[in-house]
DNA sequence: CTTTTTAGTTAAGCGCGCTTAACTTTATGC
DNA sequence: GCATAAAGTTAAGCGCGCTTAACTAAAAAG
């Protein structure tokens, strides 16, 4: 065993450290905008996936169709996302990030971008190459685990 | 430029990727128990901190010191944390982790751990030991900014 | 020693998000 | 085509967490 610090346990104080400073930030961010973290939630998964049906919504969050109904409201109301119909079923509402929300979702990650950047650029080019590498392997070996359970 | 990915933009795949996933088994997790995430919340920063005082919760949270009081008193009747006096200022009651809340915390990042080992252990020895040292690196770094801003 | 400040608790009231139930509209099964 | 199912909306009601206000107990100030 040449390695001091196994691997498991580098990963959680990373982890921890990364969750405890970034989850404050982030909420205090949330709480700024006015929006319920259920709310947010909504916007960051629309980010990520453009576009989803309310019912999506209700089962993400574990809540009825109703309260995904009413959710959506709040934010259609505060110019954050627009609803429109699915063409291939007019039953579905889709929804998806207007300019503000999409102005707003930005504005939430580059605070935690920041911070990140932070760290980075503290590093010398040495460990800059080191870091960016183990965090491209990371992210792989995540996906291949996410794609293939 | 011999980086192929800039070290910016690797941390930023890799977190954007581990806190889509991490929370939402978080969220998961935090419902089930039954309690508000407020409630958990505090239940984590006495992981981190042993004890704290009513006041220091309601701070943390942006809430009044009423509020505070209350959310401890959902806490206690759910024997998961404990009230103590401080007994060098005897107006401040510490609260702090009980058996029970010790365990429902413990399970907590149990489950985000097993998730990350999951990663982790699909490396061979030779990337272990770099994202290894690379972690470390990170870890590092963020906390000379955290200590000295 | 008295006054003021600080930590926390308790009670009343309110806002808000969630649920159930009833309803509209569109799609699917037979 | 008609009946049934599915997606979403609306309304009524309820639970719950937060706030303000009044209060107790202990420490600090003078």
């Amino acid at each position: 065993m040449v390695e001091t610090v196994s691997i498991s346990k580098s990963l959680r104080q990373w982890t921890d450290l990364f969750m405890h400073q970034s989850m404050r930030g982030w909420n205090r961010f949330v709480k700024e905008s006015g929006l319920t973290m259920a709310q947010f939630s909504v916007l960051m998964q629309l980010h990520y996936k453009k576009q989803v049906g309310i019912s999506e919504v209700g089962e993400r969050f574990g809540v009825s169709p109703a309260a995904a109904s009413q959710l959506a409201d709040k934010l259609v109301q505060a110019d954050l996302i627009e609803r429109a119909e699915d063409p291939a079923d007019r039953r579905v509402k889709l929804i998806q990030l207007s300019q503000r929300g999409k102005k707003l979702v930005e504005t939430g990650l580059a605070e935690r971008y920041r911070w990140m950047d932070g760290i980075t650029s503290s590093l010398d080019a040495q460990d800059k190459a080191k870091v960016a590498e183990a965090l491209r392997i990371l992210t792989e070996a995540a996906h291949s685990l996410i794609e293939a359970p």
